[in-house]
DNA sequence: ATAAATTGGATAATCATTATCCGGTTTAAC
DNA sequence: GTTAAACCGGATAATGATTATCCAATTTAT
């Protein structure tokens, strides 16, 4: 998996974080995960055209959720950085060697790859922003949520 | 995944086709595959690291199965391909911005990872060349595979 | 001996991801 | 209004992993 999702998880979980109608600029974001502030710009928009954050342009502008946590599951996160393309792309090879037909390209290993992926799939479907908030809270890392959680009081605007 | 396991899966399933201690030249293979030839003489030779497939070298050499069609898991074939690395490598950002020690790294977000790709490797085990040429015989391809097979004794040596 | 195959290393080409830049639009504050 | 600060969106470069090529060395059947 690419960075770019992981990165995008934990800014959803650091909005997550934020007072209603407050907002975070990207590049405090950027800066707090320690990605390029330029390319994390592209993975908050691929966010919002998914629907699950909001931007507000214009001074004092920035970024919040537009989801309830529970709504937003990492599955989500996933499909909106790297879009609806499988781990398995099928070369047809198998259908090349076999001179199938169009309709079974579908073949063994391709019907196989997907069932895996499906099952991939279904762990990331199952965790919303939500439940791991709630690990992250309840785990061993209190002490640190607890600054994590004033410096983004420090850093939201309005 | 790369296309380099699926042509690697595919390769191993023309090799299970072969009668005893015969073998398939590296360019019939890749040229039966439509791979780069040399390119393609890598992979196979992960196959032999891997003590998936025999190599015969001088004239008349080749490669064959060196295990049963059932001890070769497509996980193993993965594996031997693309090696132990994780779908997952997690960059550890949440780590830094929670500051945690060493022995924390394995953070929420790398727990779901790593549950989420357990299950696509469970089915990958599964799975194993001789259920794969099952399929492949007892599907729709039946006449298609005696086609292959007469191919393989055409091409095949010793 | 010779021809034909694998072995292994060094290296280039290709492609997807990541990163940067810039002009345009929106909005808060003066 | 004007200005400053933020998001928007397209074009484009840099990076890194995968794929591809070449070449000398080794092995083996004829």
């Amino acid at each position: 998996m690419k960075t770019g999702v992981e990165q995008s998880v934990y800014a959803v979980l650091l909005l997550n974080m934020l007072p209603d109608k407050a907002v975070l600029h990207s590049e405090v974001i950027s800066g707090q995960i320690g990605a390029s502030p330029t390319y994390f710009q592209k993975l908050l928009r691929k966010l919002v055209s998914a629907d699950l954050i909001t931007s507000v342009p214009g001074v004092k502008g920035g970024f919040r959720l537009k989801k309830d946590p529970e709504d937003i599951r990492v599955y989500d996160i996933y499909v909106a950085i790297e879009g609806q393309q499988s781990l398995y792309s099928p070369s047809g090879i198998l259908s090349d060697v076999l001179e199938l037909e169009y309709d079974d390209r579908c073949c063994v290993l391709g019907e196989l790859m997907e069932e895996a992926e499906e099952s991939w799939k279904a762990v990331l479907k199952r965790e919303t922003i939500a439940s791991l908030a709630e690990q992250v809270e309840s785990d061993r890392f209190v002490n640190h949520v607890t600054d994590l959680k004033k410096w983004v009081e420090e850093n939201m605007v309005v």
